[in-house]
DNA sequence: GATGAATGAGCATTCATTCAT
DNA sequence: CATGAATGAATGCTCATTCAT
């Protein structure tokens, strides 16, 4: 009866089913998106993801961080090397456009549910801590630049929508209206949104 | 001497319907608006609804393009008046900015769900033709200012994105991070976003 | 698609899932009674189901109630019209044994889980007016009994546990233990069971 | 020297489990006692229970015989020792309120499920021994006394009922309604239960 | 046009049991 | 003997939609 099973680690196992969850979502949406479906595509049983993620909501809310966090981990480097302010811009801007662009279904997924207010709750702390860490070095970049007058003084909420506002608008509209054409556009898309983001935020 | 109408006009009815429907999704969030439950709100019955929306799509669909016309029918006149380059960019972002913030619920309606593939199947007309109309408005001017020198020469996802991004980004940050608190911030904002736009977008 | 159907009356549904309730609660035990068991016995949708009754709790307690108030509802007349001390006792007793006896799936559901604390939200108000009716009209004519010095002073507890205790024990054991004989041996149990009671609760 | 052994023996650790079971079957009735439960509270394997009891019956029905046992190992040497029918009655009904009211949690097992036909498969032979055993005590002092006179000649499930029947009443509506006050009530109830079914037992 | 009881496929979740380690 | 991840049939309940009145 029992199916002949190379027992998976756990780590892996969960990523598999995390995977199958993006899959799912992507394909049909967040209200077409059930635990029986995710479970096929993962190939696993129902009460196996039940005994790795409590809930539904903690599945989506562990995705949302995990997806985050892939997202985050390469953007943070780029600030926490403390560049010069158009620099940093610049390639900031350049970073996150080609990672969506790049990653066009965790970036859909992201993009779908900006400030989705996910309840944290059984969500890894590690991936909740690298969150913070994140925006910790970013406010920490902006408030040295701002220091020595390489960037203007304005507030962080607004310094933030002139940096990634443009970019995430774009991708959202590449990704969502004309996907198959987006990576085709992107490069050139990058040159022209950082020297807008740079313009606006130069002293 | 007419009889006194107690009954509804149609009209009334499915503005109270809608009204409804918009209030339960801000309440409790896309997966948690029920027909059954706008209804209760709306005072009326399922069947009811059912004779004035085909089905729930099409009242959602509906209540969006309603939404995104009161939006946008205060943006097309100011480009229509086809003002000089540096006062239609601030003007356009004031406005989107005030309206975002002046009407949170629709704001936050349509910022959840952007670019959310609404099939239009079972919506006004008008509506429809209403949302073209704006788009050619926006086009043109940006179409003519270009041609004049007085904007930078740049693909209109690209000016759009740098026009609306920051705006959108600020606003859903306000509106679903601190709601209380977004309509004190929102006028000190708008020259902070107005300047960045122009500065972005100037030749 | 449509079967044909002659609308039932509100009440007549409900009592019809009553009904069903019962019968499968006594043929598979509390455990084995399932939603989708009684509906179809009742020959109805699910969802019918839960439009009379809000959930399974508020079904069982409105079955609970509903039986009890049949039972109690030949009992309260006996003490009502306020018969002297040996009559109550005898009558009482008899009433009892051979309402249980008379209707062992009722009987067999009542004694099954006594003292069950049901919450009667979402009990009809009629059910549970008549049940404090019922405690009321009892307490009464026993402290009339008792003022006139026909029955011993007791607490109603001890009262109340010498008059149905056994009836209830030995209708249990009958009922759980050997049902098909239960009617043949009920009439001579009575008579003993009446002396017991009144022995113990003479003066 | 002897190792120490951080091993618990089986017999302490199938104590355990049933020590656990009960605690659970109290706090959140039958229909919330799960295996799973039973283990976190007893700080063992799930593999581990199903190794000493080979299913959920099984421990059900070896618990409900072990609680049962205790019950009656104090109530069989009363009748053993052939007491005068007095005695016997009022030592019977004074042994069983009070060990009812002394031991809340296993009374409220027992009087919840009477005559719960548990399947005897597995349960330990020594237990329905004891059980059996003990009926024999009782009623082969109930048939000597009768036939001596001393008490009247009723069947035995009348006798049992007459006996028994007020005192598990009386208990059960202690425990179930107000379990914080019945020891304090049970002593003065004693004599009054006591009295009442020797009353209606003599000749 | 309005009503709301009825429908039933489908959903998230549970939990007794197994078995490889 | 102990462990606990895995299983999956089964359960209570939902909710968009229909249609007789």
């Amino acid at each position: 009866m029992a199916t002949v099973r190379t027992r998976a680690s756990s780590a892996s196992r969960r990523r598999a089913i995390l995977d199958a969850t993006l899959d799912v979502f992507i394909d049909v949406g967040e209200s077409g998106t059930f635990i029986q479906e995710v479970c096929a595509r993962a190939a696993i049983s129902v009460g196996s993801l039940y005994h790795h993620f409590g809930s539904k909501d903690q599945l989506i809310a562990t995705l949302h961080y995990t997806l985050l966090d892939d997202y985050q981990s390469g953007a943070g480097p780029i600030l926490a090397a403390d560049p010069p302010a158009e620099d940093g811009i610049r390639d900031t801007v350049a970073y996150h456009l080609r990672w969506l662009v790049g990653h066009p279904r965790p970036a859909t997924f992201l993009l779908q549910q900006p400030f989705a207010g996910y309840r944290s709750t059984g969500v890894p702390a590690d991936l909740l801590e690298a969150n913070e860490d994140f925006l910790h070095t970013v406010h920490g970049w902006l408030d040295r630049r701002m220091e020595e007058g390489q960037l203007q003084r304005l507030p962080f909420d607004v310094v933030v929508a002139l940096l990634i506002g443009p970019v995430h608008h774009w991708a959202r509209s590449a990704l969502f209206l004309d996907p198959a054409r987006a990576p085709a556009k992107a490069e050139a898309t990058i040159e022209q949104l950082a020297a807008g983001a740079w313009q606006s935020l130069r002293p």
